[in-house]
DNA sequence: ACATTATAGTTAGCTGGCTAACTAAGTCAA
DNA sequence: TTGACTTAGTTAGCCAGCTAACTATAATGT
């Protein structure tokens, strides 16, 4: 589960914004300025999350494996259920599982009714490794987003659906 | 500019975080669950922009490169400038303006003070490219944000920068 | 002046995504 | 029952980031 998105560092500044808008009068300013905004947060809250998840061996791809295998109830799921889940291709979870049970935290099971499919489980070392790494991610997260109290909080998530909402107008093909 | 981060699916149910916090009780339920709705949400714009710039043959990281040189007054930059201000390395703008020079949209220009440093400028080609993407680029955000009034715009940047402040926090090295 | 250090850019090789093509196994309809 | 289709997983090869090492040039200090 990598995205790929802009690694922006210099936002524009207002003088910047109108400069563009003079030539391009599509533009709106304040749109433009939080969807960027938007971006650079969320990109270095991914960086921040992957420097906490470096120091304990991990990579975002493989930890979110192990979490969406300790949900669901005897630890086990099928790769493609986990493809999709993780908004992985198969092939990468192919590659995913493949570190995942080199480093022993999975195991792949081979079902006996459908010989296609198998099941991926999580081993002990693997229930292990999230007993290290899940306390110290969520008291990170905890002091991160301490500034941000339960109305604030609700408000992102409001204002997170509203432009959710106006993503397929974004990527529409025409 | 890419950026790696998660290409989360599949948010938690608050069940699924209700146990995962009884497991874990360092685990603080809303922020979490915000976290996870910021990075699923900028992650989905980050998909609709690439398929926005794709339909005018460019990709993030060169599309980025020439509004910064857009931005600059003669449309000229040195390439450590532009890595600077893109958040890549000087190893990655250099395949990024090898990209665009062999398509024309930028050219080299040697410096004769020092022999060391090459100038970066957008050319006509570049300007015209940029002059048929931002348009589009410019309406499908508006259209994307037309939900989200001017006072939601507002305290969206004031909830970012709030989490932006704790970031320091999540990624302490301890 | 000249050895050291710093700076600008490039190259080589790694990584973890991706797509497309493939094997193997199950399903279904003529 | 057998040929076409579907599904599960893997493999091969591409791509755009990255780090580390390199060349060339400039600046600095003794």
């Amino acid at each position: 589960m990598s995205l790929i998105m802009l690694h922006l560092r210099d936002l524009p500044t207002l003088e910047t914004l109108n400069k563009f808008a003079a030539r391009y009068p599509q533009a709106d300013v304040t749109a433009i300025s939080s969807f960027l905004h938007l971006l650079r947060v969320a990109t270095d809250l991914s960086i921040a999350l992957d420097s906490c998840l470096s120091q304990h061996g991990l990579l975002q791809g493989r930890w979110w494996v192990l979490i969406l295998l300790m949900r669901e109830d005897n630890n086990t799921a099928m790769p493609s259920s986990l493809a999709e889940k993780a908004g992985v291709t198969r092939a990468t979870m192919t590659g995913l599982i493949d570190g995942l049970a080199q480093s022993g935290l999975v195991e792949r099971v081979f079902a006996q009714d459908d010989r296609r499919s198998i099941q991926i489980r999580l081993t002990e070392a693997g229930q292990a490794k999230l007993d290290e790494v899940m306390p110290d991610y969520y008291q990170r997260l905890r002091e991160c987003m301490q500034g941000l109290d339960e109305a604030s909080r609700q408000q992102l998530n409001v204002i997170l659906d509203a432009i959710n909402a106006g993503i397929p107008a974004f990527s529409k093909k025409s």
